[in-house]
DNA sequence: ACGTGTGAACCGATTCACAGCA
DNA sequence: TGCTGTGAATCGGTTCACACGT
């Protein structure tokens, strides 16, 4: 049984993964999975899936696989999703109420429990189960209610700047939408999903294929 | 001047980024910028940097830095946003008609110029620009006008069945913002935008920091 | 035989250390 | 001196090869 003082980042990711999976098999009832099994439904070999499990403990019976409702209820541990975590989102925008509503949230026992917009218009309204607050209640319900995690999607221009009031009213993690990268003072961890960016990864990746864009055609540009 | 057969992945995600502060660099007429100041807009080293455009040639001008408007204007003819992208989406929900109006995509010459849905009421109204269509014109829409990539917004239960039909009408790339991991045949390229996911993980690495296991010594918190 | 668990080998990517040039 | 460019060393993460338990 490996036990590292530490774990690696990839791994942490793919765990979400595999809750979310066995979930679904629960779902349908089914109790037994083999990691090669899981290698079919999501993109990751049978020995990285055992490999990041190695991490935790051992899970599986040899010979047969893993149970499905065992499995679930040990990575949902690791991860957290055991509790309920509250989540503020600020920018209540195109963006912003499409997140209000995302049912996606639920699978992790994640909640966006408060929404800040400064548009005195959209203040008082009601998105996603969530009665949108002004920004001036900010830093009051940030204290009060102690909470940690922020989702960003405010426009661009000004992001940098909430997020810098988010940390200093005692925000550690923010998912942020916004395509700038954030530069914050102290312990805050920073997520960017960056669609467009990642959109033009494809786009690149599609012309590598397609007209074989040659690297080792030198075209030595000089200024 | 290395050249490489292949470049790096990372290196390619990366270059989008350079691309986008480039081109703010520019708007805010700044004519020349070293590595150094990369490293503090965005979280690359100044090295990592360097090495990435390394790939590609040599750019930058020994002892002075990188001329901003070119670098950018080789880095777009390097990622092919030099040629407008077309892109369709198909289903129009909150979130599809959230992207519809993200102004993001076009920084990289990106644009969204077909969407579909299913849904008949929906079908016919104009969203971003763009008039919606019915699911039913999907496959001779994307034949006549030779599109390559799509967006997939729709619920996850129907996600697996329209990529299917995508990659059938001839889609090589999708960006799928469905929480599920698509299996698909053929030469298709595939990125998940999992904001659900994503955010559990911040959650995740905020549970690390407080105690238990701990996650590989990190060059910076943003990741 | 079958599927898990894991040290060791391997690989891609980052960082180091320094050469090269203005 | 200042900043770029890059082979070599290093690091994090994946895969191999096989031991282990049922």
């Amino acid at each position: 049984m490996e036990r590292r003082a530490y774990i690696p980042q990839e791994t942490a990711r793919r765990l979400s993964l595999y809750l979310r999976m066995l979930r679904r098999l629960r779902q349908e009832k089914v109790r037994i999975v083999s990691s090669d099994q899981i290698r079919r439904f999501l993109n990751v070999s049978s020995v990285q899936f055992r490999k990041d499990l190695s991490y935790f403990g051992e899970f599986g019976k040899r010979g047969v696989g893993y149970d499905v409702e065992l499995l679930a209820k040990e990575i949902g541990k690791i991860l957290g999703t055991d509790v309920l975590h509250e989540i503020i989102l600020v920018g209540v925008g195109r963006l912003g109420s499409a997140l209000l509503e995302y049912p996606g949230f639920l699978e992790f026992n994640l909640k966006i429990s408060e929404a800040f917009d400064r548009n005195t218009r959209k203040v008082g309204k009601v998105c996603g189960g969530v009665r949108i607050r002004h920004m001036r209640a900010l830093r009051q319900v940030i204290k009060k209610r102690n909470l940690r995690i922020a989702v960003l999607s405010v426009p661009v221009e000004f992001a940098q700047e909430v997020a810098e009031e988010l940390v200093s009213c005692g925000i550690k993690a923010i998912l942020n939408f916004a395509p700038v990268n954030l530069v914050l003072e102290g312990d805050v961890f920073v997520s960017n999903a960056d669609m467009a960016s990642e959109l033009e990864s494809l786009v690149y990746k599609l012309k590598q294929k397609n007209n074989n864009y040659s690297l080792t055609k030198k075209r030595s540009i000089v200024i």
